[in-house]
DNA sequence: ACTGGATCCTGACTGC
DNA sequence: TGCAGTCAGGATCCAG
């Protein structure tokens, strides 16, 4: 699924062909996704012209006047701008947001836990969105903030990195890549890591996720951006799926195990 | 208050 | 070839 590089990376692909349309309707051909789309939606948003599209953590925001349509893509969602004439839905192409051009947006899930929701009013206020952390690739996150988001953590510093509520978008993937730039042992407890040592990792999610932004994301199975294109930053992962194989750093070989029910992957030599 | 575990769902892959 | 079992990029919810 996409993390956040992935989320970002499909913002961009889309937000060019979205921005100033109005929407034609919608066209829900599976609407049990993780919560049920609301059958009101395509109703609510006919005529309505997009003035944005944002993202806040694994979350796109497409703003319209009078609220927000929140999209997730769980673990195995794609959006796409398909040009007109739409070809025949493929299987899991679940919806189409049709706009005024004849351009339309379609949502593909074989999972289906991704979601489509309405927000009426302030998106920022849904219980979605008021708990997250700060972005991990704007000002407000640093070494001192995981510090000290970390002293009255007992579990591992992996699930302090991946925790929403601490800092978004660091997904299962980054995580270990992050931990091992770092030099970081996944299994160490969030709180008996250094303040110095939470410096380097800040900077190595900063590092790991602008780089695979940079790349186009990273494209395990199925991942496509907005225009259908897979991303290229699964060629430069250092550990992820990677078990067995050397080290790029020392050559010994990467460790596996599972964190909180996650694969996780290291360098038992290098990271400490 | 934290933490770990189960859970939603389909598809790809492995091993017998 | 078929079938059962395992695993997958997320994150919510619930029990302890």
């Amino acid at each position: 699924m996409p993390e956040l590089p992935e989320v970002e990376t499909t913002r961009r692909g889309i937000a060019a062909g979205l921005v100033g349309q109005r929407v034609a309707g919608l066209a829900v051909r599976e609407p049990r996704l993780r919560w049920p789309i609301d059958p009101e939606l395509g109703r609510i948003l006919r005529g309505q012209p997009i003035l944005g599209v944002e993202r806040r953590a694994k979350y796109l925001l497409l703003e319209f006047p009078h609220g927000t349509v929140l999209f997730h893509l769980g673990m195995s969602g794609s959006l796409r701008l398909v040009d007109p004439p739409p070809p025949a839905p493929r299987p899991h192409d679940h919806v189409d947001l049709e706009l005024a051009n004849g351009t339309c947006l379609r949502y593909h899930d074989p999972r289906r836990f991704g979601c489509l929701l309405w927000i009426e009013g302030d998106a920022g206020a849904h219980p979605l969105l008021r708990h997250l952390g700060p972005e991990p690739l704007e000002a407000g996150f640093d070494g001192a903030h995981l510090y000290r988001a970390s002293r009255v953590r007992r579990s591992s510093v992996k699930q302090l990195i991946m925790d929403g509520q601490v800092v978004v978008g660091v997904g299962n993937i980054y995580a270990s890549e992050a931990l091992f730039l770092a030099r970081v042992d996944p299994r160490r407890r969030a709180n008996r890591v250094s303040l110095a040592r939470y410096g380097a990792l800040a900077d190595a999610v900063r590092e790991v996720l602008g780089l695979a932004i940079a790349q186009g994301g990273t494209t395990l199975r199925d991942y496509v951006n907005g225009r259908g294109v897979p991303g290229y930053f699964a060629q430069q992962l250092s550990v992820y799926g990677r078990a067995g194989a050397p080290c790029p750093a020392c050559g010994a070989p990467i460790r596996q195990l599972r964190i909180a029910q996650r694969s996780t992957f290291f360098c038992a030599h290098c990271q400490r």
